[in-house]
DNA sequence: AGGTTGATTTGACATACGTCAAAGAGCTGG
DNA sequence: CCAGCTCTTTGACGTATGTCAAATCAACCT
């Protein structure tokens, strides 16, 4: 083996850029980062995202979500829990209907471990 | 078997990013955008990427990246394989060495995708 | 050639994930 | 209060995923 890296425990100051080129990730900070990003990659929850982001009010309930995507209610809810507890989108309850809204900070924020070549 | 997925530009001829607010995302669509998320989506493939960005060469062989990430190599292999497919990394052999280097046109890509109000 | 080192593939395993039907929980209106 | 609509939870199922050991492949050495 040609030499030996610093283990990625040994890192790091945890400055603005999580993903920028001086800094390694520590193994808690990556799962931190996976975990948000997890909650992304599916395509029923971006397609459920594009339908939240679309809507005139911002504001959709589950019983319209299910029908858009073709799949039961209960899917639906799973995927929202997902979201929700990710912190992409807020629920509020009106009535007998649960309207979601996504959070756009939170997508910023993805968005920004992404970006590379900030500093 | 290795096919590389197409990207997302490719897939939404979109001039604005495809989860912006004024387009529902089709279901093709937002499987393009979730397969390539879903490669970023592990905390180890997470590390592996800052790992290689944090190479004061830019790239690094799988046997350095093995003990930093403390996996197998057999392991590792298969993540760098995933992080290649989806265009995120690219490879170079090296007389018995393998080096890898981030492709960082594809992980603005994402990040684009997320960039939800910028039209 | 044969041997050594690095990288990948294969096969197997446990776990996690997406999905649905059925059952439960919340709210509203008769 | 009960009936009905909406939403969530539970339980179950098949599939996908992360991991490793063992085998295989690739390139470099004597």
């Amino acid at each position: 083996m040609p030499k030996s890296l610093p283990l990625i425990e040994d890192a790091s100051p945890l400055c603005c850029p999580p993903l920028a080129p001086n800094a390694r990730l520590s193994a808690p900070d990556a799962l931190a980062i996976a975990q948000r990003l997890k909650a992304l990659a599916d395509p029923t929850r971006i397609r459920l995202i594009s339908l939240l982001l679309s809507s005139p009010t911002g504001e959709t309930c589950t019983c319209e979500l299910a029908p858009a995507v073709q799949l039961s209610e209960p899917t639906v809810s799973h995927h929202l829990r997902q979201l929700l507890e990710a912190g992409l989108v807020a629920k509020q309850r009106q009535g007998t209907n649960v309207y979601y809204r996504v959070n756009p900070e939170s997508l910023k924020s993805i968005a920004r471990v992404l970006d590379v070549d900030c500093c």
